[in-house]
DNA sequence: CATGAATGAGAATTCATTCAT
DNA sequence: GATGAATGAATTCTCATTCAT
């Protein structure tokens, strides 16, 4: 895509920035479709002619902010990757660290898929986001495999999209869909169903009460 | 909503159900606002004229649609509700029932939180579908605590969230964003993770190496 | 080019026509691109929303209206082929006829001419027109050479070309410009100057003073 | 017009020729309509905030482009005025002048047709030019008219314009509209049509093969 | 009931022109 | 003088909805 002005000037710096902001906002309240470009640049305080001095159309302007969305979101993947030695708490660490980073741009994610049923560019987009996650959870859960503290039978890509869709669901119907929960609450009932699901030995403390008996 | 026309004749319960399959096509294949009218008409084989003879708006062709597909899916989550004694088979039999009913309407469920954003009424709609589900797990959940088969310690309603949400999920994953799985492996791990992760006690086989020594 | 709309009930040929014939005029008087689309839609008594129904785009109503002139043109240029047997009564008659075709549609098909040069298939229109009276011309001149009657040294096509324009050429003066000159008076010269130029010998009554001295 | 720049020093002249010369080419290539101010400073390589500095609209840049072009064709159609004294070599040597200068303009020139369509100012210019050749064509035949070498009988003017618009329209077609010709083939052509119409004696040695025997 | 022509509000986009830096 | 950001009037085109036949 041809970024139609590289903004050399610090005004065009700003009002660029503005307007970036601006989109991410209306897309997040209202969803692509019923995002204007008018709202946006009421938002953004600038004439819609000067929305198109910067981007070229709407789905320009959605295209930059998905990556930035998305950039975000490789980069808090990222962070505290070198956690604790103990696989419970580096689970606990990771659900937390993923919760957190679909709290922020959850609806904005989303709404990519709507905007990738027609295009493929987004469609990619959220694709190599979402196999970043996979793959994360899928390198770990080997190794805990290979270390014998996990389930051998379990398909590690498998497992790992689905307890990783687990958290990235759970952060939706929180966030999105208002569930009461506390983060607490929340990232410790996640971690206690991760690490037990994939056979973590000492995933809990419970103790059936026949094996008790 | 006011149903703008019975559909007295049969030629008008006919026309009537064209326009209503032909909409839940397009609104699948296409998204809410990318469907028009007229796409919805020329599907059916009737001129738009007489669209508005059956259906007020898109809105209320939507709603009916919506209506139809929630119907359905409460039907399907009803369906084998008595099934095995077995606390391991009868969550395989629910995940499989789950997996297969969102199967069928993944893509028009998800549109629901998009048509949702607007009035409010969809996603009513979704959290009352939403609600069956939870409670269904939530309620075979509290009677295993009971029975002293899962820990104890579990909120019912959060995990049945986080773990339906798995499945949900993984339906959407693997059917609207073309995972490859086969259905017989994806039952099995999505059982196999959640009964685990419950603490059900012979949920699995497997004895981590260290504690067969 | 898809017709939009095949007007099938005579409401809608009656509209057809309407946008057609104000787009003609339209077209003539203001040119191309100084032609709105609402100016037609108003001229023709419709709104803008009904021109979208029978035409996708101003070009393509402009290329349906340059049809129907190439047509009426090329239709025109057939009339009357099979006159007298004189020669110099022919190119008379033809001279005529050419003036009375390109009086009817001299600013379109000029217009022709800027449309041309983005697109292509105008200019391919215009170019077929021309090629029309060109080869009539050719075959005129070819004929006469080989009576004998007029000079073999003419190359056929490069002169129907220069002398057809000529006619052409003041059809667009006379008739667009404005310059004054009766109709009787214009065929006269312009046949004269033709007859004389390809040496058609009783061409004019005319005898240098030095013959007849 | 108010010339909205003098532009004082050397830079700005340089500027100001940049923009008239990148103006002239634009318009050629593409038509008034269709460019764009921006087209024209990319062209000249001055930034569009520039370009008002030296024109006030692009009206006005059009008008100087024009002036400057009537100009030269102007000056061409002086020169060489005093050449031959032989009626034919004259007549040629005219031709091929007239060839020479509309080519290297008929496409502008006949922009000034459409945009003379609006304020007449353009078309006002036109009719002077034209009126030059015109004239000068007319100026000639009375000569030749007086001196018994041409058709008493032929309108001076009328035939000005005709065999005028021969040349100018040949040129348009042979230029603007690709025919296929040498210059000494066209030239010859349209000099031996030419004189041969209006009665030159000795225009060409072609004889009849009746009147031979 | 069915048809399809007509409507017009609304959205995207272009581009000549102004103006602060 | 030069720059390029900002403006907004003007234009094209879409599509849900109405209505006469």
């Amino acid at each position: 895509m041809i970024v139609k002005s590289p903004a050399s000037t610090s005004r065009g710096r700003r009002t660029r920035a503005a307007l970036l902001q601006a989109g991410h906002e209306a897309f997040e309240e209202h969803g692509y479709d019923a995002v204007r470009i008018d709202d946006v640049c009421v938002r953004a305080g600038v004439s819609h002619g000067t929305f198109y001095t910067y981007f070229g159309s709407k789905e320009a302007l959605f295209g930059e902010v998905a990556e930035a969305v998305v950039g975000e979101m490789f980069a808090a993947s990222v962070v505290g990757t070198a956690a604790s030695a103990d696989p419970y708490a580096r689970i606990e660490a990771a659900n937390r660290l993923y919760l957190r980073a679909w709290a922020a741009n959850s609806r904005l994610v989303r709404m990519f898929e709507q905007a990738a049923t027609g295009d493929g560019r987004f469609g990619r987009l959220l694709l190599e986001l979402r196999e970043v996650f996979v793959r994360r959870g899928a390198d770990g859960l080997r190794r805990l495999q290979e270390e014998g503290l996990a389930d051998p039978a379990l398909d590690p890509r498998l497992t790992a999209i689905m307890l990783g869709g687990m958290v990235e669901h759970f952060a939706h119907v929180w966030l999105d869909l208002g569930e009461q929960a506390a983060e607490e609450t929340a990232v410790d009932h996640l971690t206690r169903l991760w690490a037990r699901a994939i056979g973590l030995t000492d995933a809990s403390p419970w103790v059936r009460p026949e094996e008790g008996a």
